[in-house]
DNA sequence: ACTCAATACTGAGCACACTCAGCAAGTTTG
DNA sequence: CAAACTTGCTGAGTGTGCTCAGTATTGAGT
């Protein structure tokens, strides 16, 4: 009668060889970008064949999200975190942006690799594991924006909830967009900032309506 | 002395490929979407080959951007002029949704290649003639959504633009997230009016002031 | 008409993401 | 312990977008 361990040695040799091809793919997409390396690389890197490779994730981008998808989170938490020590004494575009700044430090950290993490989050299937991972924490960050226009505006919790939909879009669409690819990380928080100031009434700077 | 004509032998026959090209892949697109047609195949029905495909083309998205960019142009005016129609009598969202639904249509009319086509509008690179003309009828687009903006809501003219970027994103997102891939044109449609209701103020249903 | 430089055309070939039939290793059963 | 079964591993192979060295065509000069 031998045990029964649910971590035999088939389970935990999947185990290491999944940690090294998330180890691989993590140090190589820092170095060269995900579109600096090939699915060939990672698998050596990894040791493993890539046969083996495309066992443990059905896509390359899936291996993009699963990178990311762990710096997002990481970022989403410090979003959070800080805006709500602000989240008395700023303005509402401030608390915001608040929110938002460890997300866009996040994605232009490597912009490449940003840029892709955003088009698959959006684009890709959302049913797949780690698309859905990262689904989960983007909703995660927009019902933490929803509650902040909540209480900083007064807005109905509807209302609320569609412009955290709307900032969303904005985030995605400047973070995604080429022309901006150059732009210093201050310059697209401005580009940003402008945006938020417009849909949250009660800002400085620029409001929507004249009067 | 031969006559020196700029519509030399050579001229003609590759404004003849040209056509050839783009109607080639207009009709595979068209039946097949853009992934459902390979390079080759547009290649064989120009009658060139793969090599000189690509001598008129740079890349496989250009040829979507190319073929897409007429139906596009041709939204982008439909919906300005029954937008001018509106103009006097509708509510601003209304106004700004006449300008939309057109452009809605022309993207969801095959949504495999008008996905593809604003995924590459945004991501690809601009300097590309096939990509730029994109932008200038999007730039084009925009445009008229911050003069319909100003207009019925009296925004200074700052604000506006930064409104109508604002709906571009909205739109973006909406049309190209694979969540709403299976959603009516009429769910959309709702979809982006709602978020365009909350932007714009005085309009009826979702103010996003709750007072 | 002939030569020759310029340039457009061609398609075998390359790089890369991904597959699958055959194999090996682990696990269970007798 | 051995046989039977299950399941993970492997890497040559495939499809596809795109390249580039070699070839053919054009048109200007003489």
């Amino acid at each position: 009668m031998t045990s029964p361990p649910s971590t035999g040695r088939r389970a935990r040799a999947m185990a290491d060889k999944r940690r090294r091809i998330t180890d691989a793919a993590t140090a190589l997409f820092a170095r060269n970008g995900a579109d600096g390396v090939t699915t060939q690389q990672i698998a050596d890197e990894a040791d493993v064949a890539i046969g083996t490779l495309f066992r443990y994730v059905a896509t390359k981008a899936e291996l993009v999200m699963m990178v990311q998808n762990e710096k997002f989170a990481d970022a989403v938490d410090r979003g959070i975190r800080t805006a709500s020590l602000a989240a008395s004494t700023a303005s509402p575009v401030e608390v915001v942006m608040t929110l938002l700044s460890p997300v866009i430090g996040c994605v232009r950290e490597h912009p490449s690799n940003g840029r892709i993490y955003l088009h698959e989050l959006v684009f890709g299937d959302p049913a797949e594991e780690h698309r859905a991972e990262g689904l989960a924490q983007a909703w995660r960050w927009e019902s933490a924006v929803a509650s902040v226009v909540q209480q900083k505006t007064g807005a109905a919790p509807d209302a609320a909830a569609t412009a955290a939909r709307i900032v969303t879009a904005i985030v995605h669409v400047t973070l995604t967009a080429t022309l901006h690819l150059a732009a210093s990380d201050e310059e697209i928080r401005d580009i940003i900032r402008r945006q938020v100031s417009v849909l949250l009434p009660g800002a400085t700077g620029y409001p929507l309506a004249a009067e």
